[in-house]
DNA sequence: AATCGCTATGTCATCTTAGATATAGCGGGG
DNA sequence: CCCCGCTATATCTAAGATGACATAGCGATT
């Protein structure tokens, strides 16, 4: 009996020049709104620091504004949280998500009976 | 007047450990068709033709079966042509596409939105 | 004013990847 | 029987991405 694997499609938005959205800055930004906190979110994620601020850097770069507002110092020591811009970003991308493998059910079957036909 | 963007959704799935498909395989693979020849099709899309024998070596071995038979020697020094199974993943990915495009067109003008926004 | 945890940022070693290069083998056709 | 163009494959080097490490600044709290 063949186990039934379910193929996820994750897409990555290539939006622009030097700006692409892919799953792994969702997750990021996702993780970053719970925990309020890059490094938090970067530990949670088994990334580097630098790497999660470059991830985020670079969207505020490419959006020219940024997606998440960071505070620096203070209580805890400073702090993160999403934008208005970022939390929209975060939904969009679930929506999308969502529709994609809700509709593309039958094709992804496709791809999966191609793999065992044997 | 903001120009009208259009954002193509091209997906990479990953079927299988090791065993993805994405655009530039779809790519290789159509042109390959097209030409008959692994170089040919390489020098056409601007790829070492080393690179394009590994991308096709890497969907023969994660299939367990060949996506591309090659002939060595001969007039014309050899050649490839896709297998029946070849052809059919060019046409799933298509189908794939459109269809993701199609249904998805709304989500995509959401995130061209945000773009935009200022 | 000393402490603490987080943001911010630079430097450097390293690891992976990609590409360039080289070479061998094949077999039909001139 | 030699030539040609393509497949096939190894080797070496260049480039780029990545992560580890170091360091500085900030400001509320104590």
């Amino acid at each position: 009996m063949a186990e039934k694997k379910t193929l996820l499609l994750r897409p990555r938005l290539y939006l622009d020049e030097g700006l692409s959205i892919g799953p792994g800055k969702i997750d990021l930004l996702r993780e970053l709104g719970r925990s309020r906190s890059i490094s938090a979110a970067a530990r949670e994620l088994g990334m580097p620091y630098k790497r999660a601020w470059l991830l985020i850097d670079s969207l505020n770069q490419g959006f020219g504004r940024p997606v998440a507002e960071t505070a620096i110092g203070g209580s805890g020591g400073g702090g993160a949280s999403l934008t208005p811009l970022g939390e929209r970003l975060v939904a969009a991308y679930d929506c999308l998500q969502t529709r994609l493998n809700k509709s593309a059910r039958t094709e992804l079957a496709t791809f999966m009976a191609l793999l065992d036909e044997s």
